[in-house]
DNA sequence: TTGAAAGCGCTAACAT
DNA sequence: ATGTTAGCGCTTTCAA
């Protein structure tokens, strides 16, 4: 393997004038950075992260807690980081921690011998433990996707109280009269509840908790439940499009009219829910953007060129369409 | 920072010693490892990779190149990947892509300081130069999810071509008259026609190459120039689910009955495909299955214990619904 | 603007 | 089974 030294001997400098000719460019003379390039373009020399980290004290390793890559939204936000980060030294290390704390927890261990330079969680930090002792670690820590009050230290991150908000205003402009609510409770689902009994300007008449897998069928199942615990209903928010699309397609199992007879709204704009028939109303929320917006913060600050703006609310939007009328 | 020597002098052995019973467990008296444990506890000691990998020479690094992280069949094959990966000391590094030859091989310079004892790519590596080069560097290379007949090294994939003829053959079952294709170029869409070609004993009736971006609309604009270009059609083969499922609702705005008037097939099985109405006739792969095959592969063969088997074919199911009538 | 010397923290190679 | 010595390749610190 070609070694600096190589390269100096090459361009007739010394081992040092080569490091910094390719990490200082501007500490070096023009001519002099001329020949160490031309030096490193001949001999093929690739420097060697574990010296240059090992001896800086500086590592260019950024770890990025993902709990299911499974999630386009996920996916999208760590699409955005990583073209944030592009350009710059930092690298992004993968660990999965699905949804729980123990996993997050031996995850970190997992990644603390790279001594990562700040770490990134898309999703929420799940134990008080985990937080303290990142907290005491001294590196930036980013908490993406979730709105919680009190970050570890950086975020951006949604208002699912907002974006429930947002809903709940409209099914009052909507003039329903018999509301009913149904999501994850592993979700951000007491704010966006809150939200919603906040922009409704009262509770819903019924409120289902959903456990279990991720999928339309959920969806389909629940809105049999909701049927039967308050026939009058009119109209179903849901705490994700998957859920909505699932009641949609039961609903016209059953051969009940969608938003004639029930009135249907979810969260999240999946690509289908602008597709199927009737359109889904939902809260339109980007990933990518986000993601984008966090490498990019936390970027300021690792070049210690950040203002000291810590929290970001990413926007959230309201998309009327043909499932509530 | 906690060092080995500060270990070391806790357990009243020499710094060797504490990074045996570290990394080399069997090679430590039972008591002498014990006695390091405690001592690693007691300090909170954590190894500096840098320091590790620079002098054994041996990086724990794979680095990973992603086309495409907002979809979630490669999600879950990345996942597949670091499940298989979990417990070994080997981590994944995000190296993001896109389709471009050119992203993959500035990608490949990013990632070469960390000398990755491998590299996955999930999705075709683009030009016969980083072929080249990948194949010079005598580091394992894994290839996932096409099936290409000259792989750089080791190869997860399904067959495109053995779904595709599974495709024709039930569109002969079916007895339909007059035949259209339509996929993206970008995809495995010649191997995927050639294998329908076979499957259906001759060639469609017409072939559409698709381009731009992968979502419902191109299925909705195909699925009016196919009508257009081949009124007699009874029946299409789309390169994606979500070309089909964009075709089927085109179909629906126009009053043409699925399967009735026309067959719909689709490639890949998305979630949403078999929850739509009609139901849409496919192709199942499994990502993480596959990426978990690449994962546990690529695993024996870093620690040597590989048969020196290095090419795997990822089963691949045709799925009858209703769309195919 | 450039260079010389030293050492980051660990483990391979060689002893014992 | 354990210890001693040395050095991986780079960049910091200090000097010129």
């Amino acid at each position: 393997m070609v070694r600096v030294e190589d390269v100096a001997r090459e361009a007739g400098v010394s081992p040092i004038t080569v490091s910094r000719a390719l990490s200082n460019p501007e500490k070096v003379k023009e001519e002099t950075r001329k020949k160490v390039e031309a030096a490193v373009a001949k001999t093929g020399y690739v420097v060697n992260r574990f010296a240059s980290s090992l001896r800086s004290g500086h590592s260019t390793i950024i770890s990025m807690f993902v709990s299911n890559l499974a999630n386009p939204h996920y996916g999208r936000a760590i699409q955005g980081c990583a073209d944030a980060l592009e350009g710059s030294r930092y690298h992004l290390l993968m660990a999965q921690t699905g949804y729980s704390a123990k996993m997050q927890e031996s995850m970190l261990a997992e990644v603390m011998p790279f001594r990562p330079a700040a770490m990134i969680f898309t999703g929420r930090i799940n134990s008080p433990g985990m937080r303290d002792q990142l907290r005491s670690m001294d590196v930036p820590v980013m908490e993406m996707w979730d709105h919680t009050p009190d970050p570890v230290d950086m975020l951006v991150g949604f208002s699912a109280a907002e974006g429930g908000k947002l809903m709940g205003a409209h099914f009052v402009a909507r003039k329903f009269k018999s509301v009913a609510y149904a999501g994850w409770s592993d979700d951000d689902d007491g704010q966006r509840l809150a939200g919603f009994v906040e922009g409704l300007g009262r509770k819903p008449e019924l409120v289902l908790p959903i456990a279990g897998p991720r999928n339309f069928e959920a969806g389909m199942l629940a809105f049999t439940t909701i049927l039967k615990k308050l026939p009058t209903c009119d109209a179903i928010f849901f705490g994700g499009d998957d859920l909505a699309v699932g009641a949609m397609l039961q609903a016209r199992k059953m051969g009940i009219d969608v938003p004639g007879k029930m009135a249907i709204a979810g969260y999240g704009d999946l690509e289908f829910s602008q597709h199927v028939t009737p359109a889904i109303t939902t809260l339109h929320v980007s990933g990518y953007e986000m993601g984008r917006a966090a490498g990019e913060m936390l970027l300021k600050r690792l070049l210690k060129q950040d203002s000291g703006n810590r929290v970001v609310t990413s926007p959230i939007h309201l998309v009327v369409r043909e499932s509530t009328g």
